[in-house]
DNA sequence: GTTTTTCTGTAAAACGTTTAACAGCCTGAG
DNA sequence: CTCAGGCTGTTAAACGTTTTACAGAAAAAC
């Protein structure tokens, strides 16, 4: 049982060399003669050799890790992102240091703070607020950042990568409108949170143009038991709008929620339209139509810019924007039954009340 | 704009104090002079200085951070674990590297090398197979380690935490055969994971038990889409069952959409347990009933664990076995509407038809 | 045949901490 | 008054790499 771990040390002396040479057979500094190369691969092998990643740090300032922080890790958004690059950090061979700030601006600069301890390599951050945290404010220079998903609008410091938000909400509202709704409910998360504020921004303008009027807007939380309790309170007070967009994937369950436990049925008399595309929301009979935002791709212009910016790359920040699209399925009642416009074949021309049950027991 | 990182040896020459006086205030590790404590930290402020974690990772040997080791970060079971880790750790200060091994062997050895050239203070991981990872085999005294979810059978040698899956398959199969269902499929992942195959083995005994048949079992991986096309073509080409117990929260989400495509309704004509406790289960009509696992009481006892043995705990591996439960909601048809155990008082006798919703439009 | 160049390997000096060993200084006991 | 012993601070030696500067040999150029 030896405690002692083995370094590079140990494994010259197996192999004859200098530690030198055995540290650039594992860095791939320099060249290493072939032979001499079998001959400390072998030692290092036989010795279960790894390289001590804390020196290897100190000596080099290179961390081949990046810290990844975003506001929730129970929001399938932010895992799913976090999932994404993983794969793709680790195909580039970087670590990921994962940290949460439960949209928490104090915990927000403390989880930074311990991020930046360990001078990564670089770092992708969903931040909670709308400005760049204190502390990253003195690296912006020096270490490789990208913001995505929530942009400051300051953001012309750091690179970003985000979805066209204020087209999501449109997209979104002009499905609705093309359905012939016009009494539409957003349902946001939090008003403070740019992207929110954005979608909502697109909705809002669509229908004011379109239906001159203003539609209501309802803030449920990042919390989907909280924001279902919330929503509750909202449908015992208010009446029954025709429609509601959900504009974040929690404030879907929640608005789902919600709607279940007032037996209220989807798509009529109450249309839903969701946000981000999770198995879930095809698990059921009737699917819900849902507003995509492209994951992977946010991913990998994340990883790319970065990537790109810890080579060296000293262009100018720059701003990806990408598309949300819209995923249609059941969950939109059209009331314009005989307008043009109705072209997807829905198999319940009625579909107020599901299709009775093949098979009638009692 | 300087670009030399500050370093313990300015902030001592600032505060007018040794270096070995500041690493004391910083670590703690031997008490200082309330004045000169002052002194130290308001010049480490003025400067900005952060503790360089490499070298002193180097020089103490302690890391401060974890390895989370899991197979899918897509899965929310895991996700949720490691979201409640994160916190657990990060209350006592401990950062944590995420890795998934996307339920690879390869990828896992591979990611777990790379997790302990880190020298973590300990690791947490869910294993992909039933054998402890060959390279973990060597570290097993020296390293804290726990195993969470998925637990070897030679299991003895690592701390474990996992849930009684036997117990959980009964649960399930015992509320299914309570309420008459004598037809059930079992949808498992996949029999190659240990607590699958608990799972399963526990709802087969009690089904040959009470039942005096063999339910029959299908595999259905760990990809929700392609779970949901293996299920569609055993549907097409096997008799309705009564019902169907998913033994993952994936399976429960292939096992929804395939019944959803097939518009196949849900309680009737099939019923369906599922496993784990999302909030998109009750988010529509028909609440899933499911088999909960007590997710953060995993993480808590798989930290508590790790920590005592970080702390030194030199007590022989425990083995933490806590209770799943069942939440019941409505997706399973009562048969035996007359039976004498019919004990939970159910909103819904008749539920094959979904009550009509309060507001009729159209 | 000498001199340059190229190639490969080595010795030794960092990197920024922690910590063992030690040195004052003060307090209280003898 | 002296001396043991607790405090509190300092000096200097690690920790295990990478990297700079250099050396020797072989190849190329003159």
């Amino acid at each position: 049982m030896d405690k002692a771990r083995v370094t590079i040390r140990e494994v010259a002396a197996r192999a004859g060399v200098s530690i030198a040479t055995v540290s650039n057979v594992f860095s791939g500094n320099k060249p290493v003669n072939a032979e001499l190369r079998e001959r400390v691969l072998k030692a290092a092998d036989e010795l279960a050799y790894q390289v001590d990643r804390a020196a290897s740090q100190l000596r080099s300032g290179q961390a081949r890790v990046v810290g990844v922080l975003v506001p929730d890790l129970d929001d399938v958004f932010f895992t799913s992102l976090v999932s994404q690059l993983e794969v793709l950090a680790q195909k580039d061979g970087y670590d990921i240091l994962v940290a949460s700030s439960r949209d928490d601006l104090g915990l927000e600069q403390s989880r930074l703070r311990t991020l930046l301890a360990w001078r990564p390599s670089g770092l992708i951050a969903v931040p909670c607020s709308d400005t760049v945290p204190e502390v990253l404010r003195g690296e912006i220079g020096r270490l490789p950042i990208v913001f995505a998903d929530r942009v400051p609008p300051e953001g012309s410091l750091v690179d970003t990568v985000a979805i066209d938000n204020r087209e999501a909400g449109e997209i979104a509202a002009r499905h609705l409108i093309a359905r012939g709704h016009r009494d539409i409910l957003l349902a946001a998360s939090s008003l403070a949170i740019s992207p929110i504020r954005e979608r909502v921004r697109g909705a809002s303008a669509l229908i004011r143009t379109l239906l001159g009027r203003e539609p209501t807007v309802i803030e449920l939380g990042s919390n989907a038991d909280r924001g279902a309790a919330t929503f509750l309170r909202w449908l015992e007070r208010h009446p029954q709008p025709s429609a509601v967009i959900a504009l974040t994937n929690v404030t879907t369950l929640a608005t789902l929620s919600a709607l279940a436990r007032m037996r209220i049925d989807i798509p009529d008399p109450v249309s839903v339209v969701g946000f981000d595309d999770y198995p879930w929301m095809s698990a059921r009979k009737t699917g819900l139509t849902a507003i995509r935002q492209p994951i992977a791709e946010i991913a990998e212009a994340a990883w790319a810019r970065l990537r790109a910016r810890m080579a060296g790359d000293p262009a100018p920040p720059t701003h990806s924007v990408l598309q949300a699209s819209l995923q249609v399925r059941d969950s939109v009642r059209d009331l314009a039954v005989a307008a043009p416009n109705s072209r997807d074949p829905d198999p319940h021309p009625n579909p107020e009340r599901p299709a009775a049950s093949p098979k009638a027991v009692h």
